[in-house]
DNA sequence: AAAAATATGTCAATTAAATGTAAAATATAG
DNA sequence: CTATATTTTACATTTAATTGACATATTTTT
């Protein structure tokens, strides 16, 4: 589902843009200022950026400029949404970053529209990455790395690794584990799961040990 | 230089965004209808297209429709410049495929703010080189040189080392090569992917083990 | 606390599945 | 019609998944 960030000071055209992207199956994330929205882009990744420029506190433009010198966001599509609307506050928009600017009031097609065109033209292949302690797997690439050691993993104990790192803490049974990454159809043996952490374990070495087996149950990321 | 093909049979307004374009050091080819300018794009790559709709002859949707189903223009962004001013023309002309949708009368720094903005978005557009590792692509006139010796490809073959090339790292499954190289609606058969990538191995000679298969999944280049 | 019962860890052998590639069949272009 | 490109087929090769056996660890019972 395509994540649309919404930093908008007014209640209602927020719940304006909210309303109309969740019926074209979008899922938006809102806030009513730029330093919470900030905060969010640090946790969870999002595919475009709806921005207003006239906030209290952290001003748009700031926002923008924020995001756009930093390299781990800076490829986020931005259509700025503003009642600044002279020749000078959009040509300044775009040229700060943004992909698009759009004046109040705006047509809410128009901004379904345009939303389109950019993600048609940017297809989000942002690297979804989960990384914990040291951890990571890029989800796009099929990439996993120890201490930033690219390791190479048999898509079984890929997927498993994902699962458990998808929910730390987490026990699986190894039936949970069976269905999600052999499918519910397998008839395989239960304990072909142990086989695949025992080699899971190996292959990432030292940090191998996080993967604990709950007895008589099945296994978590304990990390 | 930046080419844009302006495509506008108002003199008058083909002359402000040369005059315009020109001072901002841009490259204009301009046209009063569709017809030549579909012409010149198969004689010569543009950069960007500014398109206006209400013109004589081949009309400005149709000519939209025409590139954009074109695997060879597709990736041309389009910039439309018309009087139609209605929410449904936006909303049809972006959905059709525009990049971005001015009405007239238009701001001239607008203008060039935004096609600063979608070149800025898309870089692969100017460097018509891709090189890595000794393996070059010139995309412009279809020619590959491995270690400066040139290799003769197939059309498959091209495509599918420069949709590699294009992402290095990146892991591809077999049907997004399929989708991408040979469309959506094609319905071959999967492992027809592996006989180009075997061909395409020969032909790069010792270079060609960079393309790694990523079992279950697709290929990558390891490069 | 020791012994028995049960569960997990791991290696190595086996089985299954996916990829590599040559060559035949089909389609397309000139 | 011929040459070239593309797709499919068939089989060889490689790689991964599964199982069984036994070692080790954990839990339960006495």
């Amino acid at each position: 589902m395509i994540k649309v960030l919404v930093i908008e000071d007014h209640e209602e055209i927020r719940d304006l843009i909210s309303y109309n992207l969740g019926k074209e199956n979008f899922e938006t994330i809102c806030f009513d200022n730029a330093n919470e929205g900030l905060i969010h882009l640090e946790n969870d990744d999002v595919d475009i950026i709806l921005l207003d420029l006239m906030l209290p506190g952290l001003k748009g433009m700031q926002f923008l400029q924020i995001v756009r010198n930093n390299k781990k966001f800076s490829g986020v599509p931005i259509i700025i949404i503003s009642a600044k609307n002279t020749e000078q506050d959009i040509i300044n928009g775009l040229e700060m970053g943004a992909d698009d600017y759009l004046t109040k009031p705006f047509s809410i097609k128009i901004l379904i529209a345009k939303i389109n065109a950019i993600l048609r033209r940017n297809p989000a292949i942002k690297s979804k990455i989960i990384s914990i302690n040291g951890i990571s797997i890029d989800t796009n690439n099929y990439v996993v790395t120890v201490d930033g050691e690219e390791i190479s993993l048999t898509n079984k104990e890929y997927e498993l690794l994902q699962m458990l790192l998808k929910h730390p803490k987490r026990v699986f049974t190894r039936n949970q584990i069976l269905n999600a990454v052999w499918g519910y159809e397998s008839d395989v043996y239960t304990r072909t799961v142990d086989t695949h952490v025992s080699s899971l374990r190996k292959k990432l070495g030292e940090k191998g040990s996080f993967i604990k087996s709950v007895p008589k149950i099945g296994y978590r990321a304990d990390i």
